[in-house]
DNA sequence: ATGACTGCGGCGT
DNA sequence: ACGCCGCAGTCAT
């Protein structure tokens, strides 16, 4: 059953289709992000061109691909650690694995590992 | 078509 | 610190 809210998201599947969704946007920028470096909801907003800090944060949750995308790279804007698919934990987990410093669910070293689309 | 709820931010108080 | 509202997308009604 598909309803008219899902025909928009299935429009961006098919070919022939010019416009990238929202969500791939989101991936392509991340993908940019280096090991041990961090990047925010709002920068990747700002990247794309819009103010929808909070459908940012559904993209990284949706897609579950967390291999080939860092979704655990994106943090809030004020270092806190956010949410994660598999739980804030282990978002810490990996992110202190990459040499990010995590202090009571903040990233301690924000500045210096804040990754900026320029 | 409408309303509620998001891995958020900004602004006012 | 708290509460409100805006933003884009998804889901249920």
């Amino acid at each position: 059953m598909l309803t008219l809210q899902t025909r928009s998201c299935l429009n961006n599947l098919v070919s022939g289709n010019t416009s990238v969704s929202f969500d791939e946007k989101c991936y392509k920028l991340l993908s940019r992000v280096p090991r041990g470096k961090v990047t925010t909801y709002k920068e990747l907003a700002r990247a794309i061109g819009t103010k929808a800090y909070r459908a940012v944060g559904q993209a990284m949750n949706r897609n579950q691909k967390l291999i080939s995308i860092p979704c655990h790279r994106v943090v809030k804007s004020n270092g806190e650690i956010g949410g994660y698919a598999l739980g804030v934990d282990r978002k810490i987990e990996l992110l202190v694995n990459e040499g990010i410093q995590v202090r009571l669910y903040k990233v301690s070293n924000f500045p210096q590992a804040f990754f900026r689309f320029d």
